[in-house]
DNA sequence: TTTGGTGCAAACTCTTTGCAGCTCA
DNA sequence: TGAGCTGCAAAGAGTTTGCACCAAA
């Protein structure tokens, strides 16, 4: 019922797995670890590690460049995150855990990243795997243009 | 008729219109933005900065990288060449007079990248402007996955 | 106590920029 | 001739890596 306890439950999820996939490996969930992921779950799933880094600094919490990128590699190895790049030179993570695949449109006034789900793609796998013999794994859809906000 | 004789004619289009913008500018058409624009209507038009350098040493002709860079900018400012990011850290530029809007395949495999072109998109762009009053100006997908020859 | 982790700084990659000399109209 | 262009090298931005010290099991 409380939101607050419901975000922590989902939150120590996401450490659970990544605990289970540092033991696998014979590494371990340090301190700078589980705030890395912390400051990651409490942003909108589109965030570089400079952006993660300085809401730690923010925060108090000394954790070096360099692990917060260590730590968001390892996330990507169990799935937790997904890196994605928008075309502005960066790299953005995106939550990955108890996510549906979906799309994303960019505002090319306020910059503004809005997720949404079409299937529009599924017919088209089945169109590639027909006429070009190509199997889809997955894919990457963005559409650009101006959002309701900023046309008003 | 003569295939030779209509690949110059195009490339004396793009060449053209390259001049005029320069023109228009009080800028000059040299040695060196006509060697970069004839390696770069070559390729097969998903190239880099890099590569188009290093087909020109590789052909003798003596150009620096930073022109090669100085000389991409310019054919997107004059819509002859689009700046594309697939995700591998690089931008690479596709040819884009007289090309229809298309997609991308790429191979997780063997790496190549397959256009084609699908208009699923369009229908999409209806929902989003009725659905979330986003007018898309244009879009970018790329489906990722085994090409044909892979599979062999 | 031992293996792994961290922070820092240096290295690396891709791209842009400053500048002295060169070139084109 | 003079504005614009070039190549080089240096600077930037983002990211990765090497290493000496630190921390968790």
């Amino acid at each position: 019922m409380a939101p607050e306890k419901e975000r922590c439950a989902d939150m120590g999820k996401e450490l659970e797995i990544l605990r289970e996939h540092l033991a696998r490996h014979g590494m371990n969930l340090t301190r700078q670890r589980v705030a890395v992921v912390n400051a990651f779950l409490k942003t909108d799933g589109h965030v570089t590690a400079e952006e993660i880094y300085q809401q730690l600094r923010d925060e108090g919490s000394r954790v070096g460049l360099a692990t917060v990128y260590r730590t968001l590699s390892l996330l990507t190895d169990c799935n937790l995150a997904i890196p994605r790049s928008f075309g502005d030179g960066t790299v953005r993570y995106e939550k990955a855990y108890g996510y549906e695949s979906h799309d994303h449109m960019i505002c090319d006034s306020c910059g503004s990243i809005v997720e949404f789900h079409s299937d529009c793609v599924d017919q088209l796998k089945c169109e590639l795997l027909t006429q070009h013999n190509f199997v889809v794994d997955r894919h990457r859809l963005v559409l650009y243009g101006i959002c309701g906000n900023c046309r008003e």
